[in-house]
DNA sequence: ATGACATGATAAA
DNA sequence: TTATCCTGTCATA
């Protein structure tokens, strides 16, 4: 479940739960064994996030680098901890001294090591400009979009060049800015994509906020439109992301999907025409 | 029981 | 481009 809110919002209730406070770390599946009888008993100074990554700084310069990939989930839950089901690579936990008591178990995660500050500082600087961060740069982004021949749903998805945004957040903030997601970058006008960078420094903090991605404006929400709500596993309410063959919300129109760079593409052909319609009057 | 699929990224071909 | 890794869930048999 992780694009770049997903991962901000993890470091921010990690730190909630355990920053200043000696914690116990296991590996109860034992692949993160060793690591972890090294961490175990020291105190976790800070959760924070990269992009899609998330970083847990430890006593003693120990750095845990986590990467959730397609997968991989981090749950926090308060208490004692329980047994743990299925394969849990990582698990912190804290006992009610110096706060109350919680655990936390990773699973799935493509990557779960230990690393140093400076190769975590040396991940943080491969990455483009992260619209939740206050200091983002997004004219570093523009200087790649404006200058390539790549599709726009393409440049959206790479990580050095706008770091969080994944596949859902492609697909709904094109829709919302109406571009084709197969337009080259170097064909958009600098206005066009600062709209859209302000729209996903909106809308990845309301991700963090709600811990969900929304993306429809209040007049195409489900109350608002008298239709069902969108009942799965995401929860949020969005445009075209895993709504092909059905309906647009806004002009009715049949949505469509394909690959791009291996992963499914949705748009809506009517909205987001690949070239200029009209011109705006 | 088996298979497809998933908000990701990388290495190999 | 395809294969591969990581794990859980859901549909189909």
């Amino acid at each position: 479940m992780p694009e770049g809110h997903t991962l901000r919002r993890l470091a921010d209730d990690l730190s909630a739960a355990f920053a200043g406070r000696v914690v116990g770390v296991s590996s109860p599946q034992g692949r993160f064994a060793a690591e972890s009888a090294l961490l175990d008993g020291t105190e976790l100074v800070l959760a924070e996030s990269a992009g899609k990554h998330l970083f847990l700084d430890f006593a003693g310069g120990h750095v845990v680098h986590v990467h959730l990939g397609l997968i991989g989930g981090f749950r926090l839950g308060e208490g004692q901890a329980p047994a743990p089901v299925g394969q849990v690579r990582l698990r912190i936990e804290a006992d009610g001294e110096g706060g109350p008591a919680a655990y936390a178990d990773l699973r799935g995660a493509t990557r779960c090591a230990l690393v140093t500050p400076e190769k975590r500082d040396a991940v943080i600087a491969k990455l483009g400009p992260d619209p939740l961060r206050q200091d983002a740069d997004p004219m570093r982004a523009w200087a790649r979009i404006a200058s390539s021949k790549r599709p726009i749903g393409d440049l959206l998805m790479d990580q050095e060049v706008i770091a969080g945004v994944g596949n859902v957040y492609r697909a709904e903030v094109l829709f919302r800015h109406r571009i084709h997601p197969l337009r080259p970058g170097r064909t958009l006008q600098r206005k066009q994509f600062q709209a859209m960078w302000d729209d996903l420094v909106v809308l990845m903090g309301e991700g963090v906020r709600v811990n969900r991605i929304d993306t429809v404006r209040p007049e195409h929400t489900p109350e608002a439109m008298g239709r069902e709500p969108r009942r799965d596993d995401h929860g949020g309410e969005v445009y075209v992301y895993r709504r092909h063959e059905q309906a647009c919300h806004v002009c009715g129109a049949t949505i469509r999907t394909e690959i791009l760079a291996g992963r499914n593409l949705f748009w809506c052909p009517r909205c987001q025409p690949k070239f200029r319609s009209r011109a705006r009057t």
